[in-house]
RNA sequence: GGGCCCUUCGUCUAUCGGUUAGGACGCCAGGUUUUCAACCUGGAAAGAGGGGUUCGAUUCCCCUAGGGCCUGCCA
Protein backbone atom coordinates (compact mmCIF):
# COMPACT_ATOMS: atom_id res chain seq x y z
CA UNK A 1 0.00 0.00 0.00
CA UNK A 2 3.04 2.52 0.79
CA UNK A 3 4.50 2.06 -2.46
CA UNK A 4 1.50 2.62 -4.22
CA UNK A 5 0.55 5.92 -2.60
CA UNK A 6 4.31 6.90 -3.25
CA UNK A 7 3.83 6.35 -7.06
CA UNK A 8 0.28 8.10 -7.21
CA UNK A 9 2.34 10.99 -5.38
CA UNK A 10 5.21 10.54 -8.04
CA UNK A 11 2.81 10.62 -11.08
CA UNK A 12 0.67 14.02 -9.18
CA UNK A 13 4.07 15.70 -9.04
CA UNK A 14 4.89 15.15 -12.71
CA UNK A 15 1.23 16.95 -13.54
CA UNK A 16 2.67 19.56 -11.64
CA UNK A 17 5.96 20.00 -13.38
CA UNK A 18 4.06 19.63 -17.02
CA UNK A 19 6.39 17.24 -17.81
CA UNK A 20 4.53 14.42 -19.20
CA UNK A 21 6.34 11.08 -17.81
CA UNK A 22 5.93 7.54 -19.01
CA UNK A 23 5.47 4.59 -16.47
CA UNK A 24 5.00 1.34 -17.49
CA UNK A 25 4.87 -1.80 -16.06
CA UNK A 26 5.57 -5.49 -16.44
CA UNK A 27 3.09 -7.93 -14.57
CA UNK A 28 3.75 -11.32 -14.58
CA UNK A 29 1.23 -13.94 -12.77
CA UNK A 30 3.79 -16.06 -10.50
CA UNK A 31 2.76 -19.75 -11.81
CA UNK A 32 6.17 -20.23 -13.00
CA UNK A 33 9.50 -19.25 -14.38
CA UNK A 34 10.13 -16.15 -15.97
CA UNK A 35 10.14 -17.44 -19.71
CA UNK A 36 11.65 -15.94 -22.75
CA UNK A 37 8.14 -14.11 -24.22
CA UNK A 38 7.76 -12.55 -20.77
CA UNK A 39 11.38 -11.05 -20.65
CA UNK A 40 10.70 -9.82 -24.29
CA UNK A 41 7.88 -8.06 -22.77
CA UNK A 42 9.53 -6.40 -19.72
CA UNK A 43 12.94 -5.64 -21.97
CA UNK A 44 10.07 -3.53 -24.37
CA UNK A 45 8.54 -2.30 -21.48
CA UNK A 46 11.56 -0.75 -19.76
CA UNK A 47 12.88 0.69 -22.59
CA UNK A 48 9.94 2.49 -23.42
CA UNK A 49 10.14 4.16 -19.64
CA UNK A 50 13.96 4.47 -19.56
CA UNK A 51 14.42 5.90 -23.09
CA UNK A 52 11.92 8.80 -21.77
CA UNK A 53 13.16 9.08 -18.56
CA UNK A 54 10.41 7.53 -17.16
CA UNK A 55 9.52 4.54 -14.21
CA UNK A 56 9.50 1.31 -14.76
CA UNK A 57 7.34 -0.82 -12.32
CA UNK A 58 6.84 -4.84 -11.35
CA UNK A 59 3.43 -5.69 -10.34
CA UNK A 60 2.85 -9.51 -9.41
CA UNK A 61 -0.15 -10.46 -10.50
CA UNK A 62 -1.23 -13.47 -7.77
CA UNK A 63 -4.68 -13.21 -6.91
CA UNK A 64 -4.70 -17.31 -7.78
CA UNK A 65 -3.76 -18.08 -4.79
CA UNK A 66 -3.37 -22.03 -5.67
CA UNK A 67 -1.27 -21.71 -8.72
CA UNK A 68 0.40 -18.76 -7.28
CA UNK A 69 4.06 -19.80 -5.49
CA UNK A 70 6.67 -18.07 -3.68
CA UNK A 71 9.37 -19.66 -5.54
CA UNK A 72 7.85 -18.20 -8.77
CA UNK A 73 8.12 -14.93 -6.99
CA UNK A 74 11.81 -15.34 -6.67
CA UNK A 75 12.69 -16.77 -10.10
CA UNK A 76 11.01 -13.95 -12.23
CA UNK A 77 12.69 -11.42 -10.12
CA UNK A 78 16.02 -13.30 -10.23
CA UNK A 79 15.49 -13.79 -14.14
CA UNK A 80 14.59 -9.75 -14.29
CA UNK A 81 17.72 -9.02 -12.40
CA UNK A 82 20.26 -11.05 -14.12
CA UNK A 83 18.72 -10.02 -17.64
CA UNK A 84 19.77 -6.34 -16.06
CA UNK A 85 15.85 -5.23 -15.84
CA UNK A 86 15.51 -3.13 -12.91
CA UNK A 87 12.38 -1.94 -11.91
CA UNK A 88 11.58 1.25 -9.69
CA UNK A 89 10.44 0.59 -6.40
CA UNK A 90 9.34 -2.15 -4.49
CA UNK A 91 7.44 -5.09 -6.13
CA UNK A 92 3.68 -4.64 -6.34
CA UNK A 93 1.60 -8.01 -4.94
CA UNK A 94 -1.71 -7.71 -6.32
CA UNK A 95 -3.37 -9.73 -3.66
CA UNK A 96 -2.22 -7.47 -1.26
CA UNK A 97 -4.31 -4.98 -2.73
CA UNK A 98 -7.31 -6.85 -2.84
CA UNK A 99 -9.18 -4.45 -0.34
CA UNK A 100 -8.96 -2.00 -2.93
CA UNK A 101 -10.26 -3.92 -5.71
CA UNK A 102 -13.09 -4.62 -3.27
CA UNK A 103 -13.66 -0.83 -2.97
CA UNK A 104 -13.92 0.04 -6.67
CA UNK A 105 -16.28 -2.89 -7.10
CA UNK A 106 -18.27 -1.18 -4.42
CA UNK A 107 -18.39 2.09 -6.33
CA UNK A 108 -19.11 0.02 -9.35
CA UNK A 109 -22.26 -1.28 -8.09
CA UNK A 110 -23.11 1.78 -6.21
CA UNK A 111 -23.11 3.44 -10.07
CA UNK A 112 -25.40 0.24 -11.33
CA UNK A 113 -22.10 -0.34 -14.04
CA UNK A 114 -22.24 -3.70 -11.72
CA UNK A 115 -24.54 -5.71 -10.09
CA UNK A 116 -24.86 -9.43 -8.26
CA UNK A 117 -25.08 -12.49 -10.38
CA UNK A 118 -26.66 -15.21 -7.96
CA UNK A 119 -26.78 -17.89 -11.04
CA UNK A 120 -25.67 -21.62 -9.52
CA UNK A 121 -22.84 -23.00 -11.30
CA UNK A 122 -24.44 -24.94 -13.26
CA UNK A 123 -27.34 -22.32 -14.49
CA UNK A 124 -24.43 -20.22 -15.80
CA UNK A 125 -23.08 -23.53 -17.30
CA UNK A 126 -26.09 -23.53 -19.28
CA UNK A 127 -26.34 -20.37 -20.37
CA UNK A 128 -22.65 -20.29 -21.36
CA UNK A 129 -23.69 -23.35 -23.98
CA UNK A 130 -26.90 -21.32 -25.08
CA UNK A 131 -24.64 -18.23 -25.54
CA UNK A 132 -22.16 -20.54 -27.46
CA UNK A 133 -24.81 -21.75 -29.86
CA UNK A 134 -26.29 -18.36 -30.55
CA UNK A 135 -22.70 -17.13 -31.45
CA UNK A 136 -22.58 -14.36 -28.36
CA UNK A 137 -20.92 -13.80 -24.78
CA UNK A 138 -23.23 -15.23 -21.94
CA UNK A 139 -25.05 -12.14 -20.34
CA UNK A 140 -26.61 -12.84 -16.51
CA UNK A 141 -30.57 -12.94 -16.13
CA UNK A 142 -29.59 -11.11 -12.36
CA UNK A 143 -28.57 -8.13 -14.49
CA UNK A 144 -31.97 -7.35 -15.24
CA UNK A 145 -33.18 -8.70 -12.01
CA UNK A 146 -33.91 -7.23 -8.76
CA UNK A 147 -31.20 -8.11 -6.30
CA UNK A 148 -34.82 -8.49 -3.98
CA UNK A 149 -35.66 -11.51 -5.59
CA UNK A 150 -32.61 -13.45 -4.75
CA UNK A 151 -32.45 -15.98 -1.92
CA UNK A 152 -31.67 -14.75 1.29
CA UNK A 153 -28.14 -15.89 1.81
CA UNK A 154 -27.54 -17.31 -1.49
CA UNK A 155 -24.19 -17.20 -2.79
CA UNK A 156 -23.59 -14.49 -5.39
CA UNK A 157 -20.94 -12.92 -7.59
CA UNK A 158 -20.21 -9.57 -8.66
CA UNK A 159 -20.51 -9.00 -12.53
CA UNK A 160 -19.84 -6.01 -14.58
CA UNK A 161 -22.53 -4.59 -16.55
CA UNK A 162 -21.37 -5.39 -20.33
CA UNK A 163 -22.33 -2.13 -22.07
CA UNK A 164 -24.73 -2.20 -25.31
CA UNK A 165 -21.99 -0.63 -27.23
CA UNK A 166 -19.37 -1.30 -29.48
CA UNK A 167 -15.81 -1.04 -28.16
CA UNK A 168 -12.87 0.24 -30.04
CA UNK A 169 -9.25 -0.31 -28.95
CA UNK A 170 -6.57 1.93 -30.59
CA UNK A 171 -3.36 0.01 -30.00
CA UNK A 172 -0.45 0.77 -31.04
CA UNK A 173 0.76 -1.89 -33.00
CA UNK A 174 -2.59 -3.45 -33.70
CA UNK A 175 -3.69 -0.12 -34.94
CA UNK A 176 -8.06 0.28 -34.39
CA UNK A 177 -9.61 -3.04 -33.40
CA UNK A 178 -13.59 -2.97 -33.28
CA UNK A 179 -15.26 -5.14 -31.12
CA UNK A 180 -19.44 -5.59 -31.52
CA UNK A 181 -21.15 -4.98 -27.98
CA UNK A 182 -22.29 -8.75 -27.95
CA UNK A 183 -18.76 -9.75 -28.07
CA UNK A 184 -18.53 -8.94 -24.17
CA UNK A 185 -19.94 -11.11 -21.14
CA UNK A 186 -20.78 -9.76 -17.89
CA UNK A 187 -17.31 -10.42 -16.38
CA UNK A 188 -17.09 -11.52 -13.41
CA UNK A 189 -15.19 -8.90 -11.24
CA UNK A 190 -15.52 -10.17 -7.33
CA UNK A 191 -15.73 -14.03 -6.95
CA UNK A 192 -18.15 -15.87 -4.69
CA UNK A 193 -15.78 -15.86 -2.34
CA UNK A 194 -14.98 -12.44 -2.27
CA UNK A 195 -11.47 -12.76 -4.33
CA UNK A 196 -11.37 -9.81 -6.99
CA UNK A 197 -10.22 -11.24 -10.46
CA UNK A 198 -8.16 -10.18 -13.17
CA UNK A 199 -9.21 -7.64 -15.06
CA UNK A 200 -10.74 -5.70 -12.29
CA UNK A 201 -7.34 -5.59 -10.62
CA UNK A 202 -5.51 -4.70 -13.25
CA UNK A 203 -7.72 -1.86 -14.26
CA UNK A 204 -7.43 -0.32 -10.37
CA UNK A 205 -3.76 -1.42 -10.11
CA UNK A 206 -2.40 0.26 -13.23
CA UNK A 207 -4.62 2.98 -12.47
CA UNK A 208 -3.31 3.53 -9.01
CA UNK A 209 -0.28 2.88 -10.50
CA UNK A 210 -0.19 6.07 -12.79
CA UNK A 211 0.68 3.26 -15.67
CA UNK A 212 0.89 5.56 -18.71
CA UNK A 213 1.62 2.79 -21.36
CA UNK A 214 1.10 -0.69 -21.00
CA UNK A 215 2.79 -3.31 -23.45
CA UNK A 216 1.96 -6.71 -23.47
CA UNK A 217 1.12 -9.76 -25.01
CA UNK A 218 -1.42 -9.99 -27.89
CA UNK A 219 -3.00 -12.77 -25.83
CA UNK A 220 -4.22 -10.13 -23.63
CA UNK A 221 -5.90 -7.75 -26.77
CA UNK A 222 -9.58 -9.10 -25.72
CA UNK A 223 -8.93 -7.92 -22.24
CA UNK A 224 -7.71 -4.60 -23.57
CA UNK A 225 -11.37 -4.00 -24.80
CA UNK A 226 -13.17 -5.47 -21.41
CA UNK A 227 -10.48 -3.29 -19.53
CA UNK A 228 -11.77 -0.15 -21.64
CA UNK A 229 -15.14 -1.23 -20.68
CA UNK A 230 -14.08 -0.89 -17.16
CA UNK A 231 -12.52 2.33 -17.65
CA UNK A 232 -15.39 4.11 -19.19
CA UNK A 233 -17.32 2.62 -16.27
CA UNK A 234 -15.09 4.51 -13.52
CA UNK A 235 -14.73 7.83 -15.78
CA UNK A 236 -10.98 7.04 -15.98
CA UNK A 237 -8.87 7.39 -18.46
CA UNK A 238 -7.34 4.28 -20.10
CA UNK A 239 -3.79 3.86 -20.61
CA UNK A 240 -2.23 4.00 -24.10
CA UNK A 241 -1.84 0.04 -25.46
CA UNK A 242 0.84 -2.40 -27.08
CA UNK A 243 0.07 -5.43 -27.83
CA UNK A 244 3.29 -7.54 -29.14
CA UNK A 245 3.15 -10.73 -30.85
CA UNK A 246 3.76 -14.04 -28.59
CA UNK A 247 7.21 -15.67 -29.73
CA UNK A 248 6.88 -19.23 -31.26
CA UNK A 249 9.07 -21.99 -31.00
CA UNK A 250 11.69 -22.36 -34.28
CA UNK A 251 8.70 -25.12 -35.61
CA UNK A 252 6.19 -21.95 -35.59
CA UNK A 253 4.19 -23.65 -33.37
CA UNK A 254 3.38 -22.37 -29.59
CA UNK A 255 6.47 -22.55 -27.20
CA UNK A 256 6.92 -25.36 -25.45
CA UNK A 257 9.36 -26.66 -22.86
CA UNK A 258 11.10 -28.85 -25.67
CA UNK A 259 12.16 -25.40 -27.39
CA UNK A 260 12.58 -22.58 -25.63
CA UNK A 261 9.92 -22.29 -23.15
CA UNK A 262 12.68 -22.31 -21.00
CA UNK A 263 13.12 -20.08 -17.30
CA UNK A 264 15.44 -17.30 -18.12
CA UNK A 265 18.29 -19.04 -16.24
CA UNK A 266 18.39 -21.69 -18.63
CA UNK A 267 19.51 -19.22 -21.29
CA UNK A 268 22.36 -17.88 -18.56
CA UNK A 269 23.30 -21.18 -17.72
CA UNK A 270 23.89 -22.03 -21.91
CA UNK A 271 26.27 -19.29 -21.34
CA UNK A 272 24.36 -16.23 -23.38
CA UNK A 273 25.58 -12.59 -21.43
CA UNK A 274 22.22 -10.73 -20.35
CA UNK A 275 23.31 -7.96 -23.12
CA UNK A 276 23.49 -10.61 -25.59
CA UNK A 277 20.37 -11.87 -24.81
CA UNK A 278 18.60 -8.68 -24.65
CA UNK A 279 19.76 -7.49 -27.79
CA UNK A 280 18.20 -10.43 -29.44
CA UNK A 281 15.10 -9.79 -27.83
CA UNK A 282 14.65 -6.77 -28.75
CA UNK A 283 15.27 -7.90 -32.48
CA UNK A 284 12.37 -10.21 -32.49
CA UNK A 285 8.98 -8.33 -33.63
CA UNK A 286 10.79 -5.20 -33.72
CA UNK A 287 12.77 -3.61 -36.13
CA UNK A 288 14.63 -0.13 -36.98
CA UNK A 289 15.81 -0.36 -40.53
CA UNK A 290 18.76 -3.08 -41.34
CA UNK A 291 20.38 -2.59 -38.04
CA UNK A 292 21.32 -5.78 -35.93
CA UNK A 293 23.42 -5.25 -33.58
CA UNK A 294 22.66 -2.96 -30.49
CA UNK A 295 24.93 -1.75 -27.81
CA UNK A 296 22.64 -0.88 -24.43
CA UNK A 297 23.03 2.90 -25.22
CA UNK A 298 21.72 2.43 -28.90
CA UNK A 299 18.73 0.30 -27.73
CA UNK A 300 17.82 3.24 -25.35
CA UNK A 301 18.00 5.32 -28.11
CA UNK A 302 16.48 3.42 -30.78
CA UNK A 303 13.71 1.52 -29.37
CA UNK A 304 9.59 2.79 -29.83
CA UNK A 305 6.78 1.61 -30.55
CA UNK A 306 6.43 2.07 -33.77
CA UNK A 307 9.09 -0.82 -34.59
CA UNK A 308 6.95 -3.17 -33.60
CA UNK A 309 5.74 -6.38 -35.81
CA UNK A 310 2.08 -7.45 -35.94
CA UNK A 311 3.18 -11.09 -36.65
CA UNK A 312 4.55 -13.36 -34.40
CA UNK A 313 8.52 -13.97 -34.67
CA UNK A 314 9.87 -17.29 -34.17
CA UNK A 315 13.17 -18.16 -31.81
CA UNK A 316 16.27 -18.63 -33.68
CA UNK A 317 19.22 -20.22 -31.40
CA UNK A 318 21.66 -20.11 -34.09
CA UNK A 319 20.84 -16.19 -34.43
CA UNK A 320 20.62 -16.01 -31.02
CA UNK A 321 24.52 -17.18 -30.52
CA UNK A 322 25.58 -15.08 -33.26
CA UNK A 323 23.87 -11.97 -31.29
CA UNK A 324 25.69 -12.68 -28.30
CA UNK A 325 29.02 -13.09 -29.83
CA UNK A 326 28.92 -9.64 -31.03
CA UNK A 327 28.45 -8.68 -27.49
CA UNK A 328 31.09 -11.21 -25.82
CA UNK A 329 33.72 -9.33 -28.00
CA UNK A 330 32.71 -6.46 -26.80
CA UNK A 331 32.37 -7.20 -22.87
CA UNK A 332 35.14 -6.41 -20.71
CA UNK A 333 37.88 -9.04 -20.31
CA UNK A 334 37.58 -9.36 -16.24
CA UNK A 335 34.13 -9.56 -16.19
CA UNK A 336 34.51 -12.75 -18.56
CA UNK A 337 37.42 -13.86 -16.71
CA UNK A 338 35.20 -13.90 -13.95
CA UNK A 339 31.99 -15.32 -15.44
CA UNK A 340 33.97 -18.18 -16.84
CA UNK A 341 35.31 -19.28 -13.06
CA UNK A 342 32.22 -18.81 -11.87
CA UNK A 343 30.77 -21.04 -14.48
CA UNK A 344 33.58 -23.97 -13.95
CA UNK A 345 32.66 -23.38 -10.04
CA UNK A 346 34.93 -25.69 -7.37
CA UNK A 347 33.75 -28.83 -8.09
CA UNK A 348 35.74 -29.13 -11.51
CA UNK A 349 39.14 -30.70 -11.87
CA UNK A 350 40.22 -27.64 -14.08
CA UNK A 351 42.38 -25.05 -12.37
CA UNK A 352 41.03 -22.07 -11.18
CA UNK A 353 44.08 -20.81 -8.84
CA UNK A 354 45.84 -17.61 -9.78
CA UNK A 355 48.57 -18.77 -12.32
CA UNK A 356 45.17 -19.78 -14.04
CA UNK A 357 43.96 -16.58 -13.56
CA UNK A 358 46.66 -14.57 -15.38
CA UNK A 359 46.68 -16.94 -18.28
CA UNK A 360 43.20 -16.21 -19.25
CA UNK A 361 43.71 -12.70 -18.71
CA UNK A 362 46.45 -12.63 -21.39
CA UNK A 363 44.55 -15.13 -23.25
CA UNK A 364 40.90 -13.98 -23.43
CA UNK A 365 41.08 -11.01 -26.63
CA UNK A 366 42.15 -14.15 -27.89
CA UNK A 367 39.67 -16.65 -26.68
CA UNK A 368 36.59 -14.16 -27.01
CA UNK A 369 36.82 -14.59 -30.50
CA UNK A 370 36.81 -17.50 -30.88
CA UNK A 371 33.32 -18.67 -29.55
CA UNK A 372 29.89 -17.51 -29.00
CA UNK A 373 28.86 -17.93 -25.63
CA UNK A 374 30.83 -18.88 -22.75
CA UNK A 375 29.97 -22.53 -22.84
CA UNK A 376 32.00 -22.15 -26.23
CA UNK A 377 34.25 -19.60 -24.25
CA UNK A 378 34.90 -22.30 -21.19
CA UNK A 379 35.61 -25.35 -24.28
CA UNK A 380 37.86 -23.11 -25.71
CA UNK A 381 39.79 -21.95 -22.62
CA UNK A 382 40.08 -25.84 -21.51
CA UNK A 383 43.22 -26.06 -22.95
CA UNK A 384 44.79 -23.76 -20.44
CA UNK A 385 43.00 -24.87 -17.58
CA UNK A 386 43.30 -28.81 -17.63
CA UNK A 387 45.86 -29.83 -14.96
CA UNK A 388 49.20 -31.42 -15.56
CA UNK A 389 49.81 -34.20 -16.20
CA UNK A 390 47.41 -34.11 -19.63
CA UNK A 391 46.42 -37.58 -20.67
CA UNK A 392 46.65 -37.85 -24.29
CA UNK A 393 43.45 -40.28 -25.54
CA UNK A 394 42.59 -41.76 -28.66
CA UNK A 395 43.43 -39.98 -31.75
CA UNK A 396 44.99 -36.79 -29.38
CA UNK A 397 48.27 -38.89 -28.69
CA UNK A 398 48.51 -40.04 -32.53
CA UNK A 399 50.88 -36.72 -33.36
CA UNK A 400 53.45 -37.98 -30.95
CA UNK A 401 53.75 -41.84 -31.98
CA UNK A 402 57.19 -43.07 -33.31
CA UNK A 403 60.65 -41.73 -32.65
CA UNK A 404 60.68 -39.62 -35.26
CA UNK A 405 58.27 -37.00 -33.95
CA UNK A 406 59.14 -38.16 -30.57
CA UNK A 407 62.33 -37.13 -31.23
CA UNK A 408 62.10 -34.07 -32.61
CA UNK A 409 59.92 -32.48 -29.84
CA UNK A 410 63.09 -33.45 -28.03
CA UNK A 411 65.07 -31.44 -30.43
CA UNK A 412 62.37 -28.63 -30.12
CA UNK A 413 62.03 -29.19 -26.13
CA UNK A 414 65.91 -27.92 -26.10
CA UNK A 415 65.18 -25.00 -28.83
CA UNK A 416 62.47 -23.76 -26.39
CA UNK A 417 64.68 -24.11 -23.41
CA UNK A 418 67.23 -21.62 -24.81
CA UNK A 419 64.49 -19.15 -25.79
CA UNK A 420 65.27 -16.12 -24.43
CA UNK A 421 62.87 -13.89 -25.37
CA UNK A 422 59.35 -15.28 -25.03
CA UNK A 423 57.10 -12.84 -26.91
CA UNK A 424 54.66 -14.67 -29.47
CA UNK A 425 55.98 -12.84 -32.46
CA UNK A 426 59.50 -14.48 -31.15
CA UNK A 427 58.02 -18.00 -30.52
CA UNK A 428 56.35 -18.32 -33.77
CA UNK A 429 59.52 -17.38 -35.79
CA UNK A 430 61.57 -19.71 -33.40
CA UNK A 431 59.14 -22.57 -34.43
CA UNK A 432 59.02 -21.41 -37.91
CA UNK A 433 62.75 -21.40 -38.25
CA UNK A 434 63.01 -25.37 -36.05
CA UNK A 435 60.96 -26.51 -38.71
CA UNK A 436 63.18 -25.45 -41.79
CA UNK A 437 66.53 -26.40 -39.90
CA UNK A 438 64.19 -29.83 -39.35
CA UNK A 439 63.35 -29.65 -42.72
CA UNK A 440 59.87 -30.30 -42.80
CA UNK A 441 56.92 -28.68 -43.21
CA UNK A 442 55.25 -27.14 -39.93
CA UNK A 443 52.62 -29.99 -39.51
CA UNK A 444 55.39 -32.06 -38.68
CA UNK A 445 56.51 -29.42 -35.94
CA UNK A 446 53.09 -27.67 -34.78
CA UNK A 447 50.95 -31.05 -34.37
CA UNK A 448 53.20 -32.60 -32.03
CA UNK A 449 53.76 -29.45 -30.44
CA UNK A 450 49.90 -29.22 -30.14
CA UNK A 451 49.14 -32.41 -28.99
CA UNK A 452 51.65 -31.97 -26.02
CA UNK A 453 51.02 -28.90 -25.15
CA UNK A 454 46.82 -29.19 -24.87
CA UNK A 455 46.38 -32.87 -25.75
CA UNK A 456 44.25 -32.01 -28.66
CA UNK A 457 41.87 -29.55 -27.01
CA UNK A 458 40.75 -26.59 -29.47
CA UNK A 459 43.71 -23.96 -29.06
CA UNK A 460 44.91 -20.98 -30.77
CA UNK A 461 48.06 -20.20 -32.97
CA UNK A 462 50.72 -22.27 -30.97
CA UNK A 463 52.99 -18.94 -31.00
CA UNK A 464 49.99 -17.91 -28.93
CA UNK A 465 49.66 -20.96 -26.57
CA UNK A 466 53.59 -20.62 -25.53
CA UNK A 467 53.59 -17.33 -25.12
CA UNK A 468 50.36 -17.64 -22.95
CA UNK A 469 51.69 -20.53 -21.10
CA UNK A 470 54.90 -19.47 -20.64
CA UNK A 471 58.14 -21.16 -20.43
CA UNK A 472 58.04 -22.70 -17.33
CA UNK A 473 54.71 -24.49 -17.97
CA UNK A 474 55.49 -25.00 -21.65
CA UNK A 475 58.75 -27.15 -20.23
CA UNK A 476 56.94 -29.25 -18.23
CA UNK A 477 54.15 -30.03 -20.30
CA UNK A 478 56.93 -31.16 -23.00
CA UNK A 479 58.77 -33.18 -20.63
CA UNK A 480 55.19 -34.88 -19.08
CA UNK A 481 55.11 -36.07 -22.58
CA UNK A 482 58.53 -36.92 -23.52
CA UNK A 483 59.79 -38.70 -20.35
CA UNK A 484 56.11 -40.20 -19.57
CA UNK A 485 55.12 -43.61 -20.89
C1' G B 1 -19.26 -22.47 -33.20
C1' G B 2 -18.10 -17.02 -32.61
C1' G B 3 -14.65 -12.84 -32.40
C1' C B 4 -9.88 -10.72 -33.19
C1' C B 5 -4.93 -10.96 -35.22
C1' C B 6 -1.12 -12.75 -38.56
C1' U B 7 1.28 -14.56 -43.65
C1' U B 8 8.46 -11.22 -47.77
C1' C B 9 14.54 -16.10 -48.59
C1' G B 10 14.91 -22.09 -43.82
C1' U B 11 14.84 -18.04 -39.61
C1' C B 12 14.82 -12.61 -37.86
C1' U B 13 13.66 -8.65 -40.88
C1' A B 14 13.98 -3.89 -44.63
C1' U B 15 10.51 -1.97 -48.17
C1' C B 16 5.77 2.82 -45.98
C1' G B 17 2.58 2.13 -55.13
C1' G B 18 7.62 2.35 -59.41
C1' U B 19 13.99 -1.47 -56.23
C1' U B 20 18.12 -6.26 -60.44
C1' A B 21 12.92 -7.05 -53.54
C1' G B 22 18.11 -5.09 -49.40
C1' G B 23 20.57 -6.77 -44.71
C1' A B 24 21.58 -10.40 -40.80
C1' C B 25 21.78 -15.63 -38.99
C1' G B 26 22.11 -20.31 -41.08
C1' C B 27 23.51 -23.06 -45.54
C1' C B 28 26.87 -24.11 -49.97
C1' A B 29 31.67 -23.17 -52.59
C1' G B 30 36.50 -21.15 -52.47
C1' G B 31 40.59 -18.77 -49.68
C1' U B 32 43.58 -18.91 -45.10
C1' U B 33 45.41 -23.24 -42.12
C1' U B 34 49.44 -26.26 -36.85
C1' U B 35 43.75 -28.63 -33.93
C1' C B 36 39.08 -26.10 -33.25
C1' A B 37 37.29 -21.74 -34.28
C1' A B 38 37.59 -17.01 -36.18
C1' C B 39 38.27 -14.31 -40.57
C1' C B 40 38.03 -13.05 -46.13
C1' U B 41 35.59 -13.76 -51.06
C1' G B 42 31.65 -15.61 -53.81
C1' G B 43 26.85 -18.25 -54.26
C1' A B 44 21.92 -20.42 -53.79
C1' A B 45 17.57 -18.72 -51.31
C1' A B 46 11.33 -14.98 -50.53
C1' G B 47 6.41 -11.60 -51.59
C1' A B 48 0.78 -18.40 -49.43
C1' G B 49 -3.14 -18.84 -53.62
C1' G B 50 -7.02 -16.27 -56.38
C1' G B 51 -9.61 -11.97 -57.65
C1' G B 52 -9.92 -6.77 -57.91
C1' U B 53 -8.24 -1.05 -57.57
C1' U B 54 -4.27 1.37 -60.43
C1' C B 55 -0.47 3.44 -65.97
C1' G B 56 1.99 0.31 -62.26
C1' A B 57 1.22 -3.82 -56.88
C1' U B 58 5.14 -7.22 -51.94
C1' U B 59 2.78 -2.56 -50.67
C1' C B 60 -4.43 -0.75 -50.95
C1' C B 61 -9.37 -3.80 -50.96
C1' C B 62 -12.02 -8.65 -51.12
C1' C B 63 -12.10 -14.02 -51.01
C1' U B 64 -9.65 -18.69 -50.02
C1' A B 65 -5.95 -21.49 -47.52
C1' G B 66 -2.76 -21.95 -43.45
C1' G B 67 -1.29 -20.31 -38.45
C1' G B 68 -2.09 -17.84 -33.66
C1' C B 69 -4.92 -15.71 -29.63
C1' C B 70 -9.44 -15.07 -26.90
C1' U B 71 -14.16 -17.11 -25.89
C1' G B 72 -12.86 -19.31 -17.15
C1' C B 73 -15.53 -17.72 -10.15
C1' C B 74 -6.84 -18.43 -14.80
C1' A B 75 -3.87 -14.50 -15.48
Amino acid sequence: MLCILSLSQRSMLSHVQQTPQIITRFAPSPTGFLHIGGARTALFNSLLARADGGVFKLRIEDTDRARSSEAAVAAILDGLSWLGLDWDGEAVSQFERADRHREIVEQLLSSDAAFRCYCTPDEVEALRETAFAEGRALRSPWRDRDAGEAPAGAPYVVRFRAPDSDVIVRDSVQGEVRWAAKEFDDLILLRADGAPTYNLAVVVDDHDMGVTHIVRGDDHLVNAARQSQIYDALGWTAPAFAHIPLIHGPDGKKLSKRHGALGIEAYRDMGYLPEGLRNYLLRLGWAQGDKELFSDQEMLSAFSLDGLNKAPARLDFDKMASVNAWHMRRADNHRLVELLLARIGEQSELRTDDTAKVWLHSAMDVLKDRGATLAELEDQAYFLLRPRPIRLEGKAAKPLNGDEARTRLGRLRAVLAGQDDWSEASLSAALNSFAEAEEVGFGKVGQPLRAALTGGAKAPDMGFVLSVLGQEETLARLDDQLTGA
